[in-house]
This record gives structure tokens, C-alpha cells and sequence, in this order.
DNA sequence: CTGAAAGCGCTTACAG
DNA sequence: CTGAAAGCGCTTACAG
């Protein structure tokens, strides 16, 4: 391997002069700064990053936590992150967790060690109990990405759920529909309770019974979900589903119990999840601003690097907006001729 | 921050002996060792792994190259390959190319300086013209999912191809089909190839005619593509698609013509993608061993790194399997009554 | 079983 | 504008 010793020596100046032309930074002469760079092309020199990160104490890297990488709400994160950071120049760690406490304790121990210059942590519940060791990092942490029990400790940038929630609800409202049925992951209370709120604000209940959790965050526990809701009201005229996956079954146990949607039943969704586009009809959702938050959450981040080194504690909410389609129409909105 | 000269003094050692005792090697006497843990307890202590990384010459971090994380194949090499990694105490530098070839040039040149020990390219056509720089890689390189110019220079981990194409031409020689056509993409030539000696074997020809490009790799895409197949020959009763998505559009545009799938028209998708579980009928489709395949190629990496350094020069193909579901039946399958 | 020395390849002040 | 020195925090032989 060459090393900066070599140019200097081929350059025939000491190797703080090759330091200060690769870097572009101080003062050196054209004439100099030409025979260096003749001399790096010559050798095929290439600077040592590890050797760098020693002398500096930064690695330009930066850490990221995700639950997993196979679900496109993470996947974007993953991508967007990646973008933010190689317009600065860093480079992305990537651990996924996988529901694996051990797992992501492990990965924190391994990180904390001054691999990386920043920690972003995207919805990883898997880290929660965690969190404390990051509370003596010598590098700024940030959260994104986080719907419940957000831990105040480190600067948050999320979605308001609980308003994503809460233009499902208006949505249904607006279009007349009452006697509605919810299918919810565990993790969603919050887009739960902005729907009720909706519901609220005119005087109506949204009842517990109406509540179907579903067992698992698929078309096929949406579908179990789904059935259960109509099974436990039949004359329910609309259905929010807090994941459009779900959404998806909620679909087909229309189909199967012989509603026509939306004359029959109203569907909205939440995530506006593009790889559900195939949906039949096209699904009304709530669009939630993923990338941006992961680039909000990484600049953020950035600038602390840059700056004090601390980020301002801070709580940051994104907005999500309505996207109305096909699967959602007028209560009693079956054409009647 | 504390070092390991802090733990040697609180100790009362020097620095050699709590290097030993933090990695677990050389002889170091019960009772020292007792005490330097404790030290290292107290002070909180944490080795600097660039510091170590510097010393030995080894970072413990491997890079991996992939298109895209939002497309689930991708998806899931992604977190074999952490898997496999962290099993060995590694951690994943992940660079996404995007289809832009500057990028990927940009961000292997950033690699190329000492911060991998390993690189692994899975399936990155943004990167193969920079390949040649690799040439020169002071570590380990591999490629994995790649179809086809398969670059020689490199082991190669990849499914065959081929094979998958002709298990899904048989299955449909089996159940009598002659007449068919092949929703392709761009980039799936060797599916194909091994699609028509399938049909070959038993003296029959699929015509240049009966392949259709697919615009685009989604479902949108393939309906494109078997629109213009079943419009070009209305007597074809089978379709092969070489993605899952594609077979999603032909699902559709069956259901458009007023075709029964598998009556009138069997269909068989390539992937196996489980994010396509819901598609009705379920899609007979060729399983790729994607994990197995994205496990293979870091072991190889990572043995080489233990051994010479360098791994063996091979080309390994990993086996697709064929999986029967409700799309495909035999030829003129439509119940007469 | 333990210690003193040299070195990994760079950068950061500080003289000239 | 250029050079000699010290140091980043660890590990790797090598003596004792």
C-alpha cells in the first residue's frame, strides 16, 4: 500500500505538503501543489481513511438503526438517509434489529465504540430498553420515525399520527358515514385516537367493540380484521385501516361478504404505501411524508456534527395528508335507479 | 473519553496487558486480569475501535453494493448479508446505487481506502463499468445476483437462471401447453433462453414473436406486455412471466379479456416474492433461495478473509425451485360440463 | 506472566 | 509558503 510518506518522498516536499494538497486546505505553491498531484496519480496514492479518523477523531459515518429493511416504510428511510448523507460525504452503517432485542444491544456495544460520528435511530422499538447507553454517547443520537412512547431524551423527528388519524376520521365524516370500524395494529393508538377525535368533535362515538385489532400487519390479518368488524356490525358503512397492508384484506373480505366498495363500505388506508398501487378499487389514504422525515431527522444530525455537537432537544412533527381515491365514497352511495 | 493508558494506570499495568485482557489473548495472570477488569468497569473504558483498526489493519466492516433497498429481493440480501456479518462480528457499510453510475463510482472510491475489508456487489449493473478499478482492491470482492455478463475477474455467487426459466418451460410442457408466450424484462434473457429449451426438448419453438418486453417492472408493466401477447396471439393458454410483478399485470389483463386463469390461460411468475401472496388465483412461480444465495457470497468473503485473502475465482449457481399453486393447470382445463 | 519500544498513516499546531 | 515534531489509541513482536 502506498502511503503519503511515498508521495512526499516522490514529490521530494515532506508529507504535511501531500496533507495539506489532498485535502485542499492550507497554503501551498502551484508549482508544489503540481508535482504532488503528479506524483499521487504516478503512485496510485489513495489516503488511509482509518489513519485519518485516528488523527481527527471523526469517521464520517454515520449509524442507522431500521426494525428491518423488507418493509418499504424502512426501505425508504434506508434510502433517503443514504442520499442525505453522501451529499455530505458520509457513509451509512446499517443494522436492522428484527425484533431482536440481544440483537440490537449487541450492535449498539459495537457502535458506541467511536465507529460511527452520529446515531439515527428509525422506529426500532427493539432499542427502547437501550436507550440509557446512549445517553453517555460521545456522538449526537437522534430518533425518527417514532409513533409511541417517544423517549424525551434525544431530538424526535416523527408523523403526526394522531392527525394522520384524524383525516381518516374527517374524511369519513364529510362524506356522512357514522357507524364506522377500525382495523388497528397494536402499535397504533395514536392514529386511532385522532380518528375518534373526528368522530368526536360531532358528537359521536367511536365505541372499543368497533376497535379490531389485527394479528399480524398483512392482507391476511387485515382480512381476519376485516370480517370480524363486519361480523360484530354488519351495518357499519366505512372501515379505517392504520396500515394500507391491512387495508388490502379489508378489501377482500368486502368482496367475499359481497359488499361493493365504496358504495357499500367506504376503505381509507394510511401510509400511501406506492407498492400498494395495484389495489382494485384504487385505495383513499393517508400520505405520510417518509423521506422527508428521514432527511429532516439526518440534517439535523449534520448540523450537530457541524456545530455544538449536541442537537437541540427537540420534538419535530410531519404532516401527512388525504389522498382520495376510489375506495371511499358518499354513505348510501349505491346508485339506486 | 477514557483509554486504555487510564485503565493501565488504575490498574497499576501498562497498557500491553489491558490490551490482552480486553481481547481475551496472551497469558495474562488471574489476579491482574481481575484487576483490570475492574479498572475497565469503573472508568467505563471502551476501545477505539479505529484505533485498533489502524494497528491491525483490519476495520471489521464489509460494504455492499445493491441497486435499490425498496425492491424486496434486494431487500432481503440486504439483511442476510447482516446476518451473516454479525454472526462474525462485522458491521455493514451499505451503499445504494440508484441507476447512477457516478454515484456508485463516487462512493467505491470512498470505500476503496482501507474502511472495508470486504465488498460485496449484489446484482449492481450501475457498477460494472467501474468494476475494473476493483481490479486492484487491496481486499476481498464478490458479486452475487447477477444474470448475466457475468464479470470473470470475480468470484461469482448467482441463482441459475436458466434452470428457472426451463422448470417453468417443463411445468407447462407437463400440462400440455404448446402455444404460449413470455412476459419479459429487459435484463431476464437467460430465463427466457431457458424457457424455450423447455419447449425445444420436445421438438416445439417459442418464436421472437411470442416474447414481449415489459415497459417496466411492475404490474402496470405487465399488463402492457400481456395485453400485446394475448392481442398478438389469442390462442396462446400460457403465459410465462420472469418477474412476480409482471405476472400480477397478466393476472389483470386476463381478467380485462374475459379469461379464466388457470382455465383459459395458465400463468407462471418467476420470484416467488412473498409480497405477492395475495394475488388471486396464487401464483405458480420459480423460488429463488435469495438468502441462501446472499449467505453464500459473504461466507466466501469472509473465509477468504481468515485464509490467503483472496477467495477462489468460481462461479457458484444456487438452485431455483418450481412451486405449484392455483394459476397454472393443464391445457384446455376448462371444465365442459 | 509482564513491561518498554516501535509503528499503523494520518493531522494538528507551531516554527521558520 | 514549507518543514520537523508530537500525537491520535491501539497492537505487534521482543525482552525480561
Amino acid at each position: 500500500m502506498v502511503t503519503m510518506q511515498d508521495v512526499a518522498e516522490r514529490a521530494g516536499v515532506t508529507k504535511q505538503t501531500v496533507s495539506n494538497v489532498v485535502r485542499g486546505r492550507g497554503a501551498v505553491g502551484p508549482a508544489t501543489a503540481a508535482r504532488v498531484r503528479a506524483a499521487v496519480e504516478e503512485l496510485g496514492y489513495t489516503p488511509n481513511l482509518v489513519a485519518r479518523s485516528l488523527a481527527t477523531g471523526a469517521t464520517r459515518a454515520v449509524g442507522l438503526f431500521v426494525p428491518t429493511a423488507t418493509v418499504p416504510f424502512y426501505a425508504h428511510i434506508v434510502e433517503e438517509v443514504e442520499d442525505v448523507l453522501d451529499e455530505h460525504g458520509y457513509h451509512l452503517l446499517l443494522c436492522t434489529t428484527r425484533l431482536d432485542g440481544e440483537r440490537a444491544k449487541r450492535h449498539l456495544a459495537g457502535l458506541t465504540s467511536r465507529s460511527v460520528d452520529a446515531l439515527l435511530i428509525a422506529g426500532d422499538r427493539d432499542l427502547i430498553d437501550h436507550l440509557p447507553l446512549l445517553a453517555e454517547a460521545s456522538f449526537p443520537v437522534a430518533l425518527c420515525a417514532w409513533e409511541t412512547d417517544t423517549p424525551d431524551r434525544f431530538p424526535v423527528v416523527t408523523i403526526d399520527y394522531e392527525r394522520a388519524g384524524h383525516l381518516a376520521g374527517r374524511h369519513l365524516r364529510e362524506l356522512g358515514h357514522e357507524r364506522v370500524a377500525v382495523l388497528a395494529s397494536p402499535d397504533h393508538a395514536p392514529r386511532v385516537a385522532g380518528f375518534r377525535r373526528a368522530f368526536a368533535a360531532d358528537g359521536l362515538t367511536v365505541p372499543d367493540t368497533a376497535v379490531h385489532l389485527a394479528p399480524e400487519p398483512t392482507p391476511a390479518g387485515g382480512f381476519t380484521a376485516a370480517t370480524a368488524a363486519l361480523a360484530a356490525d354488519p351495518g357499519i358503512t366505512a372501515l379505517f385501516a392504520t396500515h394500507d397492508v391491512l387495508a388490502l384484506g379489508a378489501l377482500e373480505a368486502a368482496r367475499v361478504t359481497g359488499r361493493s366498495v365504496p358504495h357499500d363500505l367506504s376503505i381509507v388506508g394510511h401510509d400511501d404505501n406506492p407498492e400498494t398501487g395495484l389495489a382494485r378499487p384504487a385505495l383513499t389514504s393517508i400520505a405520510i411524508p417518509t423521506r422527508e422525515m428521514a432527511r429532516e431527522a439526518v440534517e439535523l444530525l449534520l448540523r450537530a456534527l457541524g456545530a455544538s455537537g449536541t442537537p437541540a432537544n427537540s420534538l419535530q412533527l410531519l404532516r401527512p395528508e388525504l389522498v382520495v381515491r376510489d375506495s371511499t365514497g358518499p354513505v348510501g352511495g349505491r346508485p339506486v335507479r
